[in-house]
DNA sequence: CTGCATTTGTGCGTATGTATT
DNA sequence: CAATACATACGCACAAATGCA
């Protein structure tokens, strides 16, 4: 770490060979394992079976990460929620949602409008919840307004597409008049809207987009870093 | 993974020790540690040395999580801040500070007041900042007011204490008369709070807390998910 | 397509250090 | 002080992926 840091190993290069860094350090394979897979935790490298390390980073800090077990800990509502099906319509893309999704103009889509609440009946609610996927996924819909379980679990037992990337975004606003009127408060209250983008690599397209306006007054979100072992 | 998924070791139980795992699998110690190990990344068991190894979770999935290189990335502006010092003090928390800190009332603490600006001079701030440390960390504030690093690393470099862990918490409510006034906004505009509580530790209680108070309308906070190799 | 060299991945065996009980 | 258990380190061998002749 301290040669990659003082740049005798830059950013791209290949770290040499395990058998040299025995060498140069005169440790043995194990030991040199070792370091490299810290150096790997670190985000610092990246191995490839056959090939080799390449440096991917210089600053080498211990990272801290937050952690989830699933990607529904990421709706970290703190107690259990219900959920609630309102409705559903597909629609194709104008250039105000195009913009928004960050998707081509007239790209056809479902959009699924549900509740969350605390409990099953009598409660306020807490967020106003939009999906927004690609229509071939359009049956994942009948399974929502059935099952309990997220769109992202129902989409992977499906189709087998796997979230192995989300981008979560976090923005402070006041409801509108037809949000307030969904979850029975005052327009002008100030409201949460978490958005997470799903996608299958960092490099693709979301396969879903969720987007929650919640009720500030009974949601927050809570995330714990700690240092990667 | 399976033995413990399958409730042959639950949440809260030693594991076998890792000679044992060495008879009972028929592998060697090596490759034992090699499988704890993965339970561990995966956040299935916590091992302590001289001790041995507890179930912690029983899901075994493999972890989501969002890296981050330094602690500062959490303040992911997505823009260059700068920050500007205006007041500190020294307060004994009362029952309102104590029970929004969780600390006993009447513990000394310096409470520092920052603006963040997206430049230096001219532009309307973009978050108030409030710190609370400890009052035995009291000298980092001259560091504070002069130097651009961040309340945590000063704290690192001159006392040794590294954060280890963080809580942070985000919420939306609407700006105070007095918050509107610093920010040069309107009362009544609404604003992400973000307070990061940083410890040594998750056990211990936090050295630091920071509190943000964002205008919404120039500020979003930003996470990425990956799978954690 | 085959064969070979290179490189990382996985596994076994052994010894010693260190923290906990 | 001893026993136990995890941490660290050495050595060796072979498997699997990659690139090249």
């Amino acid at each position: 770490m301290e040669e990659i840091r003082k740049g005798r190993h830059r950013i791209g290069d290949m770290l040499p060979t395990e058998t040299e860094l025995m060498r140069a350090y005169g440790v043995s394979r194990h030991t040199v394992r070792m370091a490299v897979q810290d150096l790997r935790t670190r985000g610092a490298v990246a191995s490839r079976q056959g090939q080799g390390s390449t440096v991917v980073s210089a600053t080498g800090q211990a990272r801290l990460a937050e952690t989830i077990q699933s990607i529904e800990d990421l709706i970290a509502f703190g107690q259990e929620t219900q959920r609630s099906f309102l409705s559903s319509r597909v629609v194709d893309a104008d250039v105000a949602l195009a913009e928004e999704l960050d998707c081509r103009i007239g790209r056809r889509l479902v959009e699924v409008l549900m509740l969350r609440k605390a409990s099953a009946t009598g409660d306020r609610p807490i967020a106003l919840v939009t999906l927004y996927l690609d229509f071939v996924l359009e049956h994942v819909v009948e399974d929502l307004s059935q099952v309990q379980k997220s769109a992202a679990e129902i989409i992977e037992g499906r189709f087998g597409i796997k979230a192995e990337s989300v981008v979560q975004s976090i923005e402070a606003a006041l409801l509108t008049d037809a949000q307030a009127a969904q979850l029975q408060a005052r327009p002008g209250d100030p409201a949460l809207i978490i958005r997470r983008d799903y996608s299958t690599s960092p490099e693709a397209d979301p396969f879903l987009v969720a987007r929650s306006i919640c009720r500030a007054d009974a949601f927050k979100v809570v995330s714990r870093f700690s240092c990667l072992s």
